[in-house]
Order: C-alpha cells, then structure tokens, then sequence
RNA sequence: GGAAAGGUGGCAGAGUGGUCGAAUGCGGCAGACUCGAAAUCUGUUGUACAACUUGUUUGUACCGAGGGUUCGAAUCCCUCCCUUUCCGCCA
C-alpha cells in the first residue's frame, strides 16, 4: 500500500516504481483523484464545523428557554447538501484506496530492472555440487522405492499435489522442521512462535495476499483463510499497534503447515512433493525500524543461508528483477538449492523487505522516544527455510547408488542416531 | 451450540442525549524541593486527516466495527466482532 503523501511528493519516483514492475504510469490519475477528494473533504468539514455551532447554539438556547425553529430549520438544510457530499467524499475516498491498495510495492534502486525471471541476478554461490557415479535419482523415485512415499494413495483421498510420508522419511521431515526452528531460536535471536492457521479477511489484506491474489488462497465454509505461509499470521502480530523504539527489530519465527492452491501453475511441478497444496515451512519475520530494514534483509537471508549450510547443502542467492518479485516486496533475495536430480537449482527460500508497504496496509506502528508522532515499521519475512523441499534437497544430495539416504550430521540427534534410510 | 454480563485514552475506571476528546486514580514526561534519590508539590501527557496566515494554529473524525434515529450520540436503536461467567459438546 503506498502513502498518498510519498506520491504527492514524488510522483515521478512513483511512476517509475510501475514502469519497472511492468506498468502504466499513475501519478497523474492519482493526483487528480486525491486532490478531488480533499477538496471535497475540506468543504464537506466546513460543513460539519458549521452544523456543530448551530447544534451547540440550540441546546444552549433551549436552556434559556429561547425559540429554537429558525436555527433547526437552518441545520436542516446544511444537513441535505451535507448527505450528498458525504456519499460523494466517501465514495472518492474508496476509490483511492481500492486503487493504491491493488499496486504492487516499489522495486528498491538496487535492484535489477526486468521483465520477468531473466533478469534477476546471481549473487553467490556456496557449497560444493556434490559428483554422482551413478545417475543421481529424483526426490519421487527414491522416496517410492524406499516404500516411504506414497503419492498414488494421497492422490485417492485427497487428489493432485498431496503425498503421504512413512516412517523414517516422515521423522526426517519432522526432523528437518525441528532442527530449522532451533537452530533461528538459539544462534539467531529468534522469539519461536505458535500462530493462527485460520485468519480473517483483515489478516489476509495486511500481508497483501487480499484482495489481489485470493485465487491463490483456501477458504473455510465460515471465512476464514487458511494461511498460506506464517508471514501472515507473524506480521500480523503486530497490527494495529504502535511499538516502542527500544522492542525493535522484533525477530519471530514459526514452523506452520502451509497452504496454498497453486490456482495459477496447473502442469507445473506436478512430479512427486516439490509444489504441494499442503507443507510445512519454518518462517522468519522481523519488524525494524526503516534505516534498519536493508541490513535486516542481509541478516535474514544469512540465517537462512546458515541452514542450508548446516545441512551441507550447495546454493544459490539470487536477487530477483523488479518483474520477477512479489507484490509486497521492495527488495528479494532467493536461495536456490541444488538438486541433483533435477540437476539444476531451486528455489528453497526467499527473503524480502517490505519496507513500509505491509505496516501501511495493517497500520503497524512505532514511536520513537521524544518525538511526536508515529512511524510505520518496515516488516521483512524469510523463509527459513520450506521445510519439504528442504527433504527433497536433503534425500537427492545425500543418496547412494543403492537407493539409501545418509542423514546429514546435523539431524541425526533429531532421528535418535540414526545414520541412513534404507529399505527395512 | 444455549444463557447472561460487558467492550471508554498506556493501564484502572467514571460518564445513559447538549462546551465530553471525555472526570478521577495510576503510569509517562517536564519543573520545584534535594548533594543525589525517594516522598511531596506544580504543570503536562492520545491518534489520524485536512486547511492555511506552517502555528505550543484552526478545523474534522475517532469511546470494539459498521449502519440508523436526532438539530445534536460515548450515551438511544439495528447488525457484526471480541471478552468474561455459567451450561452443553469436545481434542
């Protein structure tokens, strides 16, 4: 959501924010809906302020028993031109906000400029591509012929895009979850959180998913949405308040099942769990000040980052072109994990900063001490990263010609020693 | 799901149609007293928007949310949301 001051006086810097996410020009149409309504806003007070001394002036005529007729029949008419002006200031008023409130956020200066995924950037690489003797298999055919997957059986009671996990596959993946959300609790100053799944329309506005993307979200029967990831539920956290300076940056995670309908991407992905309506992701929010908000950004993708090298998994960091980022972001950093199956990158993790965009939408605050007034927060959130693909990342990397998987260091406390999964 | 009582400023808590943005207390801030602190005393203390003469200015709106009645609503009416208590159900 952008603020109506920011584009008054920035216009041409607002222009060129659409023009890089691949849109018309505005600034103009905006102006010019926006002074209408103050306008209007200013005559329709003038009124009020009006209506509110003759009312005042009739109880206090009434006290002293004067005649009252001539002064109701005054606010009368003020109160018919004032209904008109009202509906007209009202609807004026909606219409900005319907329409800032459908635009994407503004691509930081720092960003490449692109149409689409081709033109993000590669910022680094970690981690050593791991050699196979063998032809490396896919996460689906070695999780099928463990006998640890099933995704056949899901496909009869829940349809496309779900899968069953057995035994001590089903453990790495608890295991994974656990160890992710550890891990941000205890090296990375993260407050672990336990969050709604089900959220209302407000919650779903705030973080930007509503009224643009609800194709993309399921529905309960009574109205709620169910949480397509924990930025949700943790940004939300803090709607509608005003912090104190000395709180932030606020740090959150949350390991939550997500779910998402995939509406948009029939076709894609469809082979074994990669793109699911259903999983889990540990999610890292901050809320910070906004000179603080860049720095947080590298902070956080280096918390993510930090995972998947406990993991011993190799990656990629990406900085995604203007076209390429999400509504909400100003600035988005990827991690791409190596999949040896696929033998190419993907996507695992990705870190954004939203600079005010979502604290505008929510009306999350701070204050700063000694000065009047409130700012909005700058809100950042990460993924921390999705905890499925991570088991994938983990079971193509980490097998052997035999079919088995070796279990990374890291997680073997999380699988009571456990060393390998193997066909019982 | 049934019944009842409620939602007022950072917190507690008055206010049931007319200078009520809202008493009072606590907290916060500033000052006095003090070597300093505590106690005490004095003052001050919400948010957002708009206007222009850009000011310790003026106006408007905000007492859970949205509608309505009225010349005038924190106060009356309707709908919704939330909280608490009791009952029922339930992991």
């Amino acid at each position: 959501m952008y603020d109506i001051k920011w584009i008054r006086e920035n216009p041409q810097e607002f222009d060129l924010g659409l023009e890089r996410r691949g849109l018309q020009p505005l600034s103009e149409q905006v102006l010019k809906m926006d002074k209408d309504y103050r306008s209007n806003q200013t005559a329709l007070q003038e009124m009020q302020s009006k209506r509110n001394t003759l009312s005042a002036t009739i109880g206090q005529v009434k006290k002293e028993g004067g005649d009252v007729d001539s002064i109701m029949r005054e606010v009368s008419e003020i109160k018919d031109k004032m209904a008109v002006l009202e509906e007209d200031t009202k609807k004026k008023g909606d219409e900005i906000f319907a329409l800032l409130s459908s635009l994407p956020n503004t691509p930081d200066a720092s960003i490449p400029t692109g149409p689409d995924e081709s033109a993000n950037v590669v910022v680094r690489q970690e981690g050593v591509i791991p050699t196979f003797s063998f032809t490396p298999k896919e996460h689906d055919e070695l999780g099928a012929n463990l006998g640890m997957m099933d995704v056949e059986q899901a496909g009869k009671i829940s349809g496309a895009r779900f899968t069953f996990l057995k035994g001590p596959l089903a453990r790495l993946e608890r295991a994974l979850g656990q160890f992710m959300l550890d891990t941000h609790t205890t090296e990375h100053g993260y407050m672990e959180m336990d969050v709604p799944l089900m959220v209302r329309d407000n919650a779903a506005f705030g973080t930007g998913q509503l009224p643009k993307f609800r194709e993309d979200l399921f529905q309960t029967t009574n109205g709620y949405w169910l949480i397509p990831t924990a930025e949700v539920s943790l940004t939300n956290s803090v709607a509608g308040k005003i912090l104190e300076e000395k709180d932030l940056p606020l740090r959150l995670t949350a390991l939550t099942p997500c779910f998402r309908s995939e509406a948009g991407s029939a076709g894609r992905d469809t082979k074994g769990m990669f793109r699911q309506h259903q999983f889990y992701k540990d999610e890292l929010v901050s809320i910070t000040t906004p000179e603080d908000s860049f720095n947080e950004l590298e902070r956080m993708t280096k918390c993510a980052e930090n995972i998947l090298q406990k993991l011993g998994l190799p990656y990629q960091v990406v900085c995604l072109s203007s076209g390429d980022m999400s509504f909400t972001s100003h600035k988005t950093y990827d991690l791409e994990v190596w999949l040896p199956g696929q033998n190419r990158y993907r996507e695992i993790s990705s870190c954004s900063n939203c600079g005010a965009f979502q604290a505008r939408r929510m009306d999350a605050r701070f204050r700063r001490p000694g000065e009047k007034g409130t700012q909005h927060v700058h809100t950042l959130n990460g993924s921390g990263v999705a905890v499925g693909r991570a088991l994938i990342a983990v079971m193509e990397n980490y097998q052997k010609e035999d079919g088995s998987i070796v279990i990374p260091e890291v997680l073997r406390p999380y699988m009571g020693g456990m060393t390998v999964i193997k066909k019982d």
